[in-house]
DNA sequence: TGTTCACATGTGCACGGTCACAAGTGTGAT
DNA sequence: ATCACACTTGTGACCGTGCACATGTGAACA
């Protein structure tokens, strides 16, 4: 590791002052182009700033200005595809709008946890959160800490208002339920996500709204853990006494797993049972067979969040009211008409 | 969104010393918890402090000491599985030591985005940065900024020095190959990952290796990149002309796509060809088959990762060396002998 | 030629901590 | 009673930038 033991001091807008015969303020002026700064005088500045490879100082703009130019986001199962893009997303679209962004991810869902890495947060001075641990919780603690800045939370119920913006969920779970029934079943199980994530709560919505409305006859939907080895746990109880002839999974990796323990019980998919997904994953249509699913387009989720996010913070102008992102049914070969 | 307009300022140590009946210092003193500060005056600021609600401000302690306390890391592919668990891994070890992580994601991998990327790091004046973008590219451009901070990087060779920790990707490689070999395999590809990524490199670097000390004849590995659609879209043309009983592909998601290539072409797994990934993503138990896979630690990478870099910061003690995470072979269905 | 005004630039302080140094207090030894 | 010394606390400057305000300059106009 290279290490200047001299401990040079980097070089300040009052060096770059001194060097190019200016006053610190002009400097200050050049660096957030103030309008009425002579070329002349600008371009002088800009040589200078480039010969000492001047860097300004973040923590000290910071400080002067009040604002920290940092956006977080709180998150939990980071690992997974779709929180994975979205978070890409949303951290190129903040450097594009000229912020940084810091990310807290939650181990655990307890209070205590989701406290400490709201903490984490706030000592950031972040300005604005971005929060894509859906869980109910997460909501709760928020209110109670009384946490000022503006947040905006991934996934939620389809339902737009200051806070959330999501793809329809409800909307992407009655289009997978609604294919299947259009294929003619009318014995489906839901497998549903964890019991506090309202994005497996919309998407068990959507399900029994979608059953509802086309008078098919329901049974309580499983809730998993979003994991392929949950689908396959699943999987092997369901298919021991298979009194169902479909089954909707709210997310691709628990429909991998279903399959899995389909083929285990000599199942044929989708020629003794229909699987539907949802998300989309990259894999999903390399799966075997490929994958019926809902696709979600976490990327521009993502970058809407932060415009939505930054129209919130104070200086900004609010943008105006974004539509819905629409998921998209994705037809493949795990589904088929019942064979009965 | 909640909105104070009267502006309050947030408390400062000056406003706690004042309600403390101290000075300002003796605030600041029972924040970095300095030795000899009387228990009850300790307790009087405490109180102070959490009547206020006062949060110390990161930009001005940043900004007087001259340290961010904050480490950057340097991604591309953060959406994959690998890399998101490690850099989840680094947040949350990063949190614990008390620093902060900001991310820069890399889109391409062209000079000018890493420089951007670098950049956007340095404006913030992370104390240290992790690559887990291992282009070979990445690191002639860290040397060409001059880069003054350490930095680490994560998935290089297997061998350990100052810059890079990582699993050893060539024995991990030497694991899968032999395995084939020791199935009885002679005639055995390799798909390897894209040619600029050091992980790519060290994983064919292995392949060959224990090809050449097996003394089995090798064919040019096949370039890919990562993806599943790859492994596809490379699997129908391999399977057209199978002149080979094996396949290695250097990561699980494109072993996905050849195993679908597979079943398209009317080849079983394995009976006609036998096929190991590499990384035993989650998901990769329920393929079908279920797939013969080196496993990594990316977590525990991830932390020992964390260790590393924070003892290279001046101020920390080094720590010891470290031993290299082995990786693991996971023996599941998709590899059996040659049957001919 | 003096006045007005836009433009260009400079001065000094504030932001909220930390650091170096000074100073006050109490205890025990002489 | 005096002194040394450890412990506890206070004072003021400083980190690098941005802001409010002051000032200097030249052109347009009366």
């Amino acid at each position: 590791m290279t290490e200047n033991l001299p401990k040079v001091r980097a070089p300040s807008i009052r060096d770059v002052a001194r060097l190019a015969g200016v006053s610190h303020q002009t400097v200050s002026r050049v660096l957030n182009n103030h309008p009425s700064i002579r070329e002349s005088t600008k371009a002088r500045v800009l040589q200078v700033m480039d010969d000492l490879q001047y860097r300004p100082n973040r923590a000290a703009r910071a400080l002067s200005r009040g604002r920290s130019r940092t956006i977080g986001i709180l998150s939990a199962q980071s690992t997974e595809y779709g929180p994975a893009s979205s978070i890409a997303a949303i951290q190129d679209a903040a450097r594009e709008a000229g912020y940084y962004v810091n990310t807290a991810n939650l181990t655990t869902v307890d209070e205590e946890s989701i406290e400490a890495a709201l903490m984490h947060l706030m000592l950031q001075a972040v300005e604005g959160i971005v929060v894509i641990a859906p869980q109910v919780r997460v909501f709760d603690v928020l209110e109670q800490l009384s946490i000022t800045v503006p947040f905006v939370s991934l996934q939620s119920t389809g339902h737009l208002d200051d806070h959330a913006l999501s793809v329809d969920q409800i909307a992407g779970a009655r289009l997978a339920t609604r294919h299947l029934i259009d294929l003619g079943h009318r014995r489906i199980y839901h497998l549903a996500g964890p019991q506090d994530w309202i994005e497996a709560e919309a998407r068990m919505r959507g399900f029994l709204d979608e059953m509802w409305a086309m008078d098919v006859p329901t049974t309580a939907p499983i809730l998993g853990d979003w994991t392929a080895d949950f689908g396959y746990r699943a999987g092997r109880e369901l298919f021991s006494r298979p009194d169902f002839t479909a089954i909707f999974s709210s997310n691709d990796q628990m429909a991998l797993g279903l399959m899995h323990a389909a083929r285990d019980a000599g199942l044929g998919i989708p020629r003794d049972i229909s699987i539907v997904g949802f998300d989309d994953i990259p894999e999903a249509a390399h799966f075997w067979p490929p994958l019926t699913t809902v696709r979600q387009d976490f990327e521009e989720l993502g970058r809407r969040c932060v415009a939505l996010l930054l129209s919130n913070l104070p200086g900004n102008e609010p943008i105006a009211d974004q539509e819905p992102v629409l998921p998209r049914l994705i037809v493949r070969d795990s589904t088929a008409p019942p064979s009965f």
